[in-house]
DNA sequence: TTAATAGTTGCATAGTTGCGCAAATATACA
DNA sequence: TGTATATTTGCGCAACTATGCAACTATTAA
């Protein structure tokens, strides 16, 4: 894993790593639709604009994709992308090495 | 997952979201061996005391930990448990539902 | 004891972050 | 049109974070 792989995967660990992020991703988890900001406000203590910078944070990193539908934005959870990345660094962290 | 597994799960997620701490991670990942901060201070780009308060964090979050041996301290890599953590998410993430 | 080595801690600083509020933008609908 | 709803953005603020430096503690070894 070189410098710039895990200079993304830091990014993407931190937007995960902020409590009303993490939840508004955990909300999406149970979700079988896309939610739209204001549902997902109820989620996590903060307001409307504060949803939206998550939000908007969650989308840069990938983690979120948004989908506009007339006034409203709809969130879905990229799945298996972000279950992919995890698992990824989870692979690596056990992997047992030979060497060294 | 209630508020406090949540705020504990971000966490450790912030923890590993700094790139000088995940490239500490890394590092130690490629070590069969305790690694002391010594050695440590040439896979990141901070000075002796930054790597010192990097690690303290980790040990925090439970993500290493340290061997107090003569004037060193070796870290070593909690790979089951920062591993079974991600890997959690990811299930959870990944979990198909039927509601809702 | 003295010097060297390993690591930690206090301090100051620069930069980042999360937040609410108010205003702005965009869209829908009467 | 005008009004309501959904979301974003600018602003300012307070809190937090990462950093280097210098001083410190702890341990080893000459």
């Amino acid at each position: 894993m070189d410098t710039l792989d895990i200079s993304k995967l830091a990014d993407l660990l931190k937007a995960l790593g902020e409590v009303n992020r993490l939840s508004l991703v955990c909300t999406l988890c149970d979700c079988k639709t896309a939610q739209n900001a204001t549902c997902l406000c109820s989620c996590c203590s903060v307001d409307a604009s504060g949803v939206s910078r998550h939000l908007k944070i969650l989308s840069q990193q990938g983690i979120v994709t948004v989908e506009k539908r007339g006034r409203e934005r709809n969130y879905s959870l990229n799945r298996a992308y972000v279950a992919t990345r995890l698992r990824e660094l989870a692979d690596r962290i056990e992997s047992n090495l030979e060497t060294s």
